[in-house]
DNA sequence: TTGTAAGCGTTATCAG
DNA sequence: CTGATAACGCTTACAA
């Protein structure tokens, strides 16, 4: 007979003992592994007494359940994936901690995950994630709705900031921002408004552009949509051209970081903002008030969209489903990037 | 007999169907679940045919391993844990992303926490994320010593930006750093320095400090340390009349938020800078170049930090243990915030 | 080269 | 209220 078969293994990495289990504490108070099981984990289905000592033992030994054995017989690993488009990108600090903050009271584990521009997937990441957690949240604005259904297929998803059919999404409210951004506008006296689209993969970006489009047609305002290389600051910087030569004199950018790009550029080649061009961007990520001047910007509830995402996808694995949350109320950040046009 | 026994735990969660195990290749293969194991994971030690077909198989039937199972009997999960103070500090963005590709490129899964400012550890989240890990990098200043021992008797464990006898640790090369920003700072003429400190259970923040002193001494220059509240923006705001007060011509903040905090407060007050003071960072954060007047800094090679400290923990679990690689080079970024004293 | 069987730590069913 | 026992999916020593 073989007893001490996986010896070795039980070690590995390093010589650190292994730590106890349920059947530590049932030889040493002898009862059964199963009533240390129920003790446990069903309190209060077992004599008070026993509970007790139980979880005194438990204590003593250091007992910690071991997460991988109950996900065998449960099928559930009680850990959660978190899947972004680029780790780097301000806007999702905010996010990260709200779902890390709504997991932690949940009592789930957060798993962190990066999809890179990569448009067919870096393979490899997200397959190996997808087996380890009981679900998803997908904030990765690089994965097309083929993709995203392949992974629903597998495991429930929740989307944050994009909408497909069927499928649970937590988003902003998009015609909210974009009225408050516009009225902001025409308030100060612009009737001519440009917009700096992101990729035209992106949900968020397209659905603002409309938005966006609707709103100031429907105001009286010219409006022009213009494409950028990449949502980021060096797409802002390499837009200002186009900017300027449409003769818009108010630019709506995709979001803050190509919006600081159009500053920087701006500064660059010596156009006053808002002097002679007013700029703004969306989500009000860090960085946004240090620019000079400073950002004006439609701030998006980020945090709240993290921790609803989690708590909408937790609420779907227990009850089978859930009804989504109401769109996340925008909020105008008015600082010093906007200004009345030249021509007033 | 129970043959259902789990059928409905299963399916935890939805109505998934659940994903192909390695008895339904065996099963469709009329083979034995070890042989299909040993093909799978043990390439070359099966006959080539045979292996083809169960990879074949496997394919069709769009079999993932169960990483839970597989940690079993192998006591290894392939998931490593990050641990950060904060994840919406800056410095923590280049510094995941470096983990999550030496991660992605070493066959394992990155698990991402944050152990808040709670001095007393945020319990639970770090508590359940050990457990589910081969090891962990830490990158917590606010844990202490102790707090760190106790997790290393657990876990393999690699520090970053710290040191603890007898851990591993990946640090950058601070006196190489702190000698670029002080001999810049002299080469522009400045005699007199301050230094911003962070929390003084920071070991960077000491290590820094330490550093500085002596070869401010070395250079023959005055220099006065100066405490703040907290390691951010509003700690450097709040520290500006004090660093006012000791006469300085020149500051270096503990870190960039820091100094930026320095900065807009300056502006604030109508303190040139640099004319009147000069303002140095460190690190080189996202946001460290949008500032007005530009941040100079010593930038840390955060990314290299992150993948080197996952190769490191990596090769402590395969091969029993490793050396540290030697300290990351900084470099000196000069921007627009540092400049000759008034007096020069 | 392949099959058999034990065992990893936990949960759930069924008897007592 | 508690104890056996099978099962979760996989790995590995050992036998064939």
């Amino acid at each position: 007979m073989v007893t001490e078969q996986f010896g070795s293994a039980q070690r590995a990495g390093g010589n650190r003992k292994p730590s106890a289990t349920i059947y530590d504490i049932a030889r040493a108070l002898d009862l059964s592994p199963s009533t240390v099981s129920r003790a446990l984990n069903k309190p209060g289905r077992i004599a008070a007494k026993t509970e007790k000592r139980i979880r005194e033992t438990a204590a003593e030994l250091g007992y910690r359940g071991n997460p991988m054995a109950r996900a065998l017989p449960t099928g559930r690993t009680r850990m959660l994936g978190l899947v972004v488009s680029d780790v780097t990108n301000p806007v999702f600090f905010r996010l990260v901690r709200g779902a890390e903050q709504a997991c932690g009271e949940l009592g789930y584990t957060l798993v962190f995950a990066e999809s890179q521009e990569s448009g067919e997937v870096e393979y490899g990441t997200l397959d190996r994630l997808l087996p380890a957690v009981d679900g998803v949240v997908l904030a990765a604005a690089r994965l097309d709705d083929e993709q995203i259904r392949r992974i629903a297929a597998t495991k429930d998803v929740v989307l944050v900031n994009r909408r497909v059919e069927d499928l649970p999404a937590i988003v902003p409210d998009i015609d909210g921002g974009v009225a408050q951004a516009i009225d902001h506008l025409r308030d100060l006296g612009h009737t001519s408004i440009a917009y700096l689209s992101g990729p035209t993969t992106s949900w968020m970006s397209r659905e603002r552009g409309e938005r966006l489009f609707e709103r100031a047609v429907e105001r009286g305002m010219t409006f022009v949509e213009i494409g950028s290389a990449s949502p980021d600051v060096a797409g802002g910087e390499a837009a200002l051209r186009r900017v300027r030569a449409s003769g818009a004199t108010a630019v709506l950018a995709y979001n803050d970081l190509m919006a600081i790009g159009l500053l920087r550029a701006s500064r660059a080649e010596g156009v006053a903002v808002p002097g002679e061009l007013s700029i703004m961007g969306f989500d009000d990520i860090f960085g946004a008030d240090l620019t000079t001047p400073a950002l004006t910007t439609v701030r998006s509830p980020l945090d709240r969209a993290g921790s609803d995402a989690i708590r909408r996808l937790v609420a779907t694995l227990d009850a089978g489903d859930a009804a989504d949350p109401s769109p996340l109320a925008t909020e105008l950040v008015i600082r010093e990037s906007t200004g009345a046009p030249a021509s007033a």
